[in-house]
RNA sequence: GCGGGAGUAGCUCAACUGGUUAGAGCGCCGCCCUGUCACGGCGGAGGUUGCGGGUUCAAGUCCCGUCUCUCGCGCCA
């Protein structure tokens, strides 16, 4: 027979079904023995009846083992009903149990949120813990999200497009993860801190319109909100100005989350500067939801603009505040390339605000070899040094790059604003412990010889513990 | 790198100023139960108190070291 999920219970009423799922709760009473049953669309209860064929299986059954079910839906009986359940007024009269896999008793409670369960014991069992409604409520927000802007980005003639994940270090980042070279001894790939360059070529490249789900990997000390990889929806787009990328975002923004069922505070969203933000809330993040709106789940977002491009740095030397790949206001593009009023010179930067959270940020780019050039000489480099670090990108510029700009959602943070999460990893599948150790898996391991070897490694005297 | 919190049964926690055999709830195992829905009742098993030293007649408790988890600071174009 084929399977029906219980989600389509309701509408097999009087019929045999066939289900498979896992069993949610067993209560046993004897002479009659009940189920909850389970499965990715919902649950159901399901009796075995004294003298069923199926009495026997159910008295070898627990929780959490994996079975196949066959049944007659029934209505139950009025005294019974639970209106406020799914398949509240349904029940399946058991005819058949084959126990497809057997489970260990669950090492924690996975019937109820998780959040309260010792890190590490989530982080071991992860595939457990990822069977919580709250986890599965988080993943499937999380896809629903991401696969929403797809569709919207597609709508308006984005092209998806992959970048490396092994490329060269990214100048004046954060610090890189890197990895060994097995053919070209003694040299490294680094894993991305973001595509940025990669996505201004593909404007250079002719796309127009890009957007990537990108992974972004930086080797810093992590936090509750930030973890070494996480994920962002990148976006760029050729010939527009500061409006249309915001425009654009906006749209798409208001667009998915209103299709997911959430309430904006504000459209279109309110607009602040950086110096505004800084006298009326002290940071360039605030949020701007009322007590109530916190309740009842509100998204107030807002854009900060009009950032200093640079800032001093404790040696005194300038550096960036945001992004050196980005272009100044119109009106301060003199500035920067006469090296002129480095303090007040703003950038084309936008930030996109969320309850409190930096949801995203980008900016119109620098798309000629002669103000990246300025920027990096700003920031004290040598004609030799920014050659080294960013000429290929100045080589690019010559070629008909067309005026472009972009954006980076992040992920995780917008999916914590969507479920109230305060925690990164509650909206990441598989994350790190703060101490970089991966969940089920036990990494970082040291290296067995033979791969040093091919690598052209040793450990030199490096304290490796054996596991 | 720095500062705070934590580590006792499978899970969540208790155990006073150091003092009987380290307890409870949930879970687990066994028996009973024909309408339960976090079913219920009775009984039972389960501990290297993170690890290593030290002080003491006596250490879960005090001291030193160490590991792990976690929150924050530094860091994070």
């Amino acid at each position: 027979m084929e399977r029906t999920l219980i989600g389509d219970l309701g509408n097999h009423t009087g019929k045999p079904v066939s289900i498979s799922g896992w069993v949610d709760v067993r209560r046993d009473q004897g002479k009659m023995v009940f189920f909850d049953f389970r499965d990715r669309s919902g649950r159901v209860q399901g009796v075995v009846l004294p003298g069923s064929s199926a009495t026997e299986a159910a008295k070898d059954i627990r929780n959490e083992y994996v079975v196949r079910v066959e049944g007659i839906v029934n209505k139950r009986p009025e005294k019974n009903v639970q209106a406020d359940r799914q398949n509240g007024g349904i029940e399946l009269e058991v005819t058949a149990l084959e126990i497809l896999n057997a489970s260990e008793p669950m090492p924690f409670d996975i019937s109820e949120d998780t959040s309260g369960i010792d890190e590490t014991v989530r982080a071991q069992y992860r595939y457990l813990d990822l069977r919580s409604k709250r986890m599965q409520k988080n993943m499937r927000v999380r896809s629903e999200f991401i696969r929403r802007c797809r569709e919207y980005l597609f709508s308006k003639d984005f092209t998806e497009i992959e970048t490396p994940l092994l490329t060269e270090s990214t100048p004046e980042g954060s610090r890189d993860f890197v990895v060994p070279s097995r053919l070209q001894p003694g040299k490294f790939y680094a894993l991305p801190q973001s595509p940025q360059q990669y996505k201004q070529l593909l404007m250079t490249a002719g796309f127009e319109r890009y957007f990537q789900i990108a992974r972004c990997i930086r080797d810093e000390d992590l936090r509750a909100d930030r973890g070494f990889e996480h994920t962002q929806l990148d976006v760029e787009m050729s010939f527009v100005t500061m409006e249309d990328v915001m425009a654009t975002i906006e749209h798409m923004v208001i667009t998915v989350v209103e299709a997911m069922g959430y309430s904006v505070k504000e459209k279109p969203f309110p607009r602040i500067s950086y110096k505004d933000a800084l006298e009326k809330y002290g940071a360039d993040k605030f949020d701007l939801r009322t007590e109530e709106e916190k309740e009842k789940g509100i998204l107030a977002y807002a854009w900060v603009v009009n950032f200093p491009f640079f800032e001093k740095t404790k040696e005194g030397t300038w550096t960036f505040t945001h992004n050196p790949f980005s272009m100044p206001i119109p009106e301060h593009l003199d500035w920067l390339t006469k090296g002129e009023h480095i303090g007040e010179i703003l950038t084309t930067q936008y930030d996109l605000i969320c309850n409190g959270f930096e949801s995203g940020g980008g900016s119109i780019r620098a798309h000629k070899p002669e103000i990246l050039e300025a920027v990096y000489k700003v920031m004290g480099f040598t004609q030799e040094e920014l050659t080294e670090r960013i000429g290929h990108m100045l080589r690019a510029f010559r070629y008909g790059t067309p005026p472009h700009g972009g954006i980076a959602l992040g992920i995780e943070r917008n999916v914590m604003n969507l479920t109230g999460e305060t925690m990164l990893r509650e909206v990441q599948a598989f994350p790190m412990t703060r101490g970089g150790k991966t969940a089920v898996m036990n990494a970082p391991k040291p290296l067995e010889e033979k791969q040093l070897e091919e690598l052209h490694l040793s450990i030199n005297g490096l304290d490796a513990p054996k596991d």
